[in-house]
DNA sequence: GTGGTCTAGACCACG
DNA sequence: GTGGTCTAGACCACC
């Protein structure tokens, strides 16, 4: 499982690991049934105490998207398609609200705001691409 | 000058009233050399700690959107078209960086992330009541 | 606010935190708007590590009962009655099926499991009646 | 025997074994001098640790269900039909126990709280297939 | 003052 | 081996 922590981008580290395992999910990059890596290894291999990783872990199982296995480890929930579209339209709509409020209060016209996006979603994508 | 605060947005307030009055700067809703509100009677209008309004205040002033006279005030600082267009643009790419990363990593398509922005852009032109 | 802790239960004392504070909130004895007991607070009358009654919050949190105003403390948050009647539907299905599945097992009739359930409940209310 | 094993329950799994065993002795699917299956045979048939098995009969054993004969096997225990009974009794108790407080808790009333409980039931009794 | 994050280390239940 | 719970104590941001 790729991961990648920025311990200076000032966002706790445990929401980093659960911001990327949720999108990872979403993406059908980690599939329903697939097992986790464990607490124990992720946390040396991310060099982070065992406890912050655990952490990720049971919110992510609070929100449905993992399933413990007593003394086995956690396990991709299945998912219904329903779910799994609601959960992308959230984490979509609450960035895309706050980009689009900061462009009307800039005074940016809705054409400069898409063209803007437009720029930094190839941004993106590429390097996306660069990096698979 | 207007200015709202959402209790519940989790934004810290002294970040809502820095970017409500960032915006106001940016959109010529407050023109250069206009005085400001004092810390006191700012705080007491919103209903908010006098620390929470300085400390908003004395970040716009390092940004150099804000001019200190000494015992008379806090003014509007004049700022070269340059400048005002830099600014804006760091605000928005902000933003609308976040905005596309999130989308990329849903998987979703550079042309359903333009839809989505639009439709939100839209909710908040219309309704421009509401401004964090 | 009332909150009793069996550290012999087994129970984890967060899941105990949690459970009692999620009853008072459907049952109206916590209301939305109402200020939670600090975390440092709670933790000192009940004996236990701070950082246990923050994740008791925490998860609270994450089910939407609770909401943070930063620097200040935790809230009861406005539910819509919806959401509040599926969070007890959910609860008491839970507990009811497992009962149900039981009984079943046992070999024991509906008659039987009502008449059982009938006495345990009049167990509780008139118990509670007294606590009040 | 019939056995099964739900690994997503959240139930441990030795204590799911010791329940279904428990409740095919109580309801005399399995008799009094019947032979159990040998720990290695069961955990192989359900595919689960040997350990698993030993447990749950140990528990079992402790609780004076079966009966070990050294060098031969374990069996069903003779038990009185009064200690039966009793088995019987705390096992519904605990819960129903558990039923009614979470219903008190959230102020369902009586006859709801029965209604919900004949609910859940019929939906057993029909699907006896899914046993825990 | 408030809550949040992280660490280090102990102990437990489960398989 | 797995994850879960709890403690004690440090440090941070916000008000």
């Amino acid at each position: 499982m790729l991961l990648e922590i920025d311990h200076h981008s000032g966002i706790p580290i445990y929401r980093q690991v659960m911001n990327q395992i949720r999108s990872q999910i979403m993406t059908s990059r980690l599939t329903a049934g697939a097992r986790l890596e464990s607490v124990r290894d992720l946390a040396a291999r991310l060099n982070v105490n065992p406890m912050t990783v655990s952490k990720a872990y049971a919110f992510l199982e609070a929100e449905g998207l993992l399933e413990r296995r007593r003394g086995i480890g956690l396990f991709i929930a299945r998912i219904k398609p329903d779910k799994g579209r609601r959960i992308k339209n959230e984490l979509l709509e609450s960035v895309m609200d706050r980009a689009a409020m900061t462009a009307v209060q800039l005074g940016v016209s809705e054409k400069e705001a898409l063209a803007f996006l437009k720029k930094c979603y190839k941004t993106y994508s590429s390097s996306k691409a660069r990096q698979t």
